[in-house]
DNA sequence: ATCATTGTAATCAAAAAGGTTACAACGATT
DNA sequence: AATCGTTGTAACCTTTTTGATTACAATGAT
């Protein structure tokens, strides 16, 4: 199991158009041709960045701006942005109500698995998307 | 994105044989008919979990046994014995270094993703089956 | 009106998840 | 040594998801 790459793009993304938004105009084929992959995964993405708020997309002329400083962008924000699960575990749907153990797992495990849910969550709101852009050696 | 459930029904599995182990022969059909999933299944995550130095499965006569007391098991082993996977995140595989944010997107993330998946797995070893095995109620 | 660009639908292939059947290997019991 | 319930594993199948690609109507500045 791991998690699909659009968190990881959608994150490129967002890099790109923090540093380069006041340069060049961001098409979707310029952050297309960074990343290295098919533009239309990066037009969909940029929808769903664009839903979350964190960006705005030009119709028509083209162009990709943050719609908020790159200080209150977070890394959990990106990720809510493009995984829509709600839970990141996923549960045996029918557990035997007749044994004890089938009966209480839900009981058991749900406190402890949103705790390791909002342990990650809280580590990736730590990091900014201005601090991402920091890192990049122009 | 969701976890499979194996580390779902492997917990299941987990909290069985520590409950029942004195009690019954805790076999692959007696596991399934808790969980209700099919018989290989199980065998198939016995196998992990033995692996994992966690259980003591005995072939040919039948039942499983914690290999260890259930103070010393965590979620964070249970999540290891059965996600093999090094890494939680997948990154895209060529970003181009032609470009600044191409070149340096590994540099800027690696860290950060470490962090995350750090946090969770720590949440995760907060929890030990003996502490699971208090919830049931017989 | 033109033209680069976006938004989105329709496909497609590859991979992963979950399930099922089948059967050889095991090992206690008789 | 034959039996019998059980485990270990291979083979196969379906469904879902991911990632990729083509195609084209809609957009909006020029």
């Amino acid at each position: 199991m791991q998690f699909s790459s659009r968190f990881t793009i959608a994150t490129h993304i967002l890099v790109c158009v923090c540093v380069f938004e006041n340069e060049v105009k961001v098409t979707s084929n310029f952050l297309a041709s960074s990343i290295q992959v098919n533009p239309v995964i990066v037009r969909n993405l940029l929808g769903l960045l664009s839903d979350a708020g964190l960006v705005e997309v030009k119709a028509g002329v083209g162009g990709t701006f943050l719609a908020k400083p790159a200080e209150d962008i977070t890394l959990l924000d990106i990720f809510k942005a493009v995984e829509k699960e709600e839970s990141l575990f996923h549960f045996h749907e029918n557990p035997n109500p007749q044994c004890p153990v089938g009966k209480n797992i839900h009981a058991i495990m749900d406190k402890r698995i949103d705790d390791i849910q909002s342990a990650m969550e809280s580590q990736m709101a730590q990091t900014t998307l201005a601090q991402l852009a920091e890192g990049v050696d122009k």
